[in-house]
RNA sequence: GGCCAAGUAGCUCAGUCGGUAGAGCAGAGGAUUGAAAAUCCUUGUGUCGGUGGUUCGAUUCCGCCCUUGGCCA
């Protein structure tokens, strides 16, 4: 068996997971997109060491903030992790909320091309210069079926089929349609957590981030610029929090926007996340706001597990 | 106490030369294949502060009242 734990940004996954961990011969992988920076700890909410010398997680501070991440990546380091594990005699317990990881994790991913920054950079160039449109119409030139199912304004993946096109010199669409069954070789128990009162999670998000702020996420941006040689378009510098603690630091926003800013945007992401979470079906369903939620977790696991 | 300004969507505001109103943000729903805490798509009825008056018709014009700023006493 493999357990997944998913829920939204503050849903309590960690505290969860750490229960899990004293009571079940498990080991913890992180599925997260923004724990793996080395250095950025107080506004990806990374479990601190107490926690983490008690319930060890894998996937946690694996690179630098300079350096990208990816959804292929991550699956090819986890059925590593996840081989490991079984092997050791234990189960392996997957923990997060970024749900593409869990998606690629579980259906595998077509055999597409994996990113290459020269070609990206030259893509970043040509849209700096002429503008998405011109690139979208690009695209529609050379696989016009990837162009129909694109928005014309989703930069971020009209340029993603680009590289792929530059790169191979076929269309994404033909190469996705020789999709890899590479089917999981685990039984999963997925477990969500959703909350029943939307408010009270909004509620809870608030009450982080102003703790994140108290506890010196602008002082730890500002580190983490000193240590790294960093820019606002680094993915690691796109994440919820540090994004906008790079526009307080310019003087884009004052303390007030940016504790507003930041707060809806963490509200924005839980939203993202449940609107993965609906979409993706057999989960076992528990609400995170129920009192005594480390048991209810427990007990559901073991139920499934025999 | 007097004068001036403002009171319109959860917030910031626009607008209606009188025919019951619309942007941004927030919120909600959705998409999601090597950047995903990313990147996008869809979605706006609210006693237009209250109350009288003028009018076929008032959120819009007029009177009074209330609230909030500012200035003068």
């Amino acid at each position: 068996p493999a357990i997944f734990l998913m829920g939204p940004t503050a849903s309590g996954k960690t505290s969860v997971a750490v229960e899990l961990a004293q009571r079940l011969p498990v080991e913890i992988i992180s599925v997260d997109s923004a724990l793996v920076y080395r250095d950025m700890n107080i506004g990806t909410a990374k479990p601190d060491a107490a926690t983490l010398a008690r319930a060890p997680h894998h996937l946690i501070d694996i690179i630098p903030p300079t350096e990208a991440y990816s959804a292929a990546a991550f699956r090819r380091d986890a059925l590593g992790l996840m081989a490991d594990i079984t092997a050791h005699g234990k189960i392996p317990l997957l923990v997060g909320g970024t749900m593409l990881y869990f998606k690629a994790l579980r259906e595998g991913l077509s055999a597409l091309p994996e990113s290459d920054p020269a070609v990206r950079e030259a893509l970043n160039a040509e849209i700096g210069q002429y503008g998405i449109e011109r690139l979208y119409l690009k695209l529609a030139e050379v696989d016009a079926e990837t162009a129909a199912r694109l928005a014309p304004a989703d930069t971020q993946r009209i340029q993603r089929a680009m590289e792929i096109f530059r790169i191979t010199g076929q269309p994404m669409s033909a190469l996705l349609k020789n999709k890899a069954q590479d089917e999981l070789p685990y039984r999963v128990i997925p477990i969500a957590l959703i909350p029943s009162d939307r408010a009270q999670l909004h509620a809870r998000i608030a009450v982080r981030f102003r703790a994140m702020l108290q506890q010196g996420l602008v002082d730890e941006l500002c580190s983490l610029q000193k240590k790294y040689p960093l820019n606002a378009d680094m993915t690691s510098m796109r994440c919820v929090g540090y994004r906008q603690a790079w526009q307080f630091l310019d003087g884009e926003i004052n303390e007030a926007e940016l504790l507003e800013t930041g707060i809806a945007a963490t509200r924005q992401l839980a939203k993202r996340q449940l609107t993965w979470l609906r979409s993706m079906p057999g989960n076992i369903e528990v609400d995170c706001l129920a009192p005594g939620l480390e048991k209810i977790v427990l007990s559901e696991t073991s139920r499934f597990m025999c």
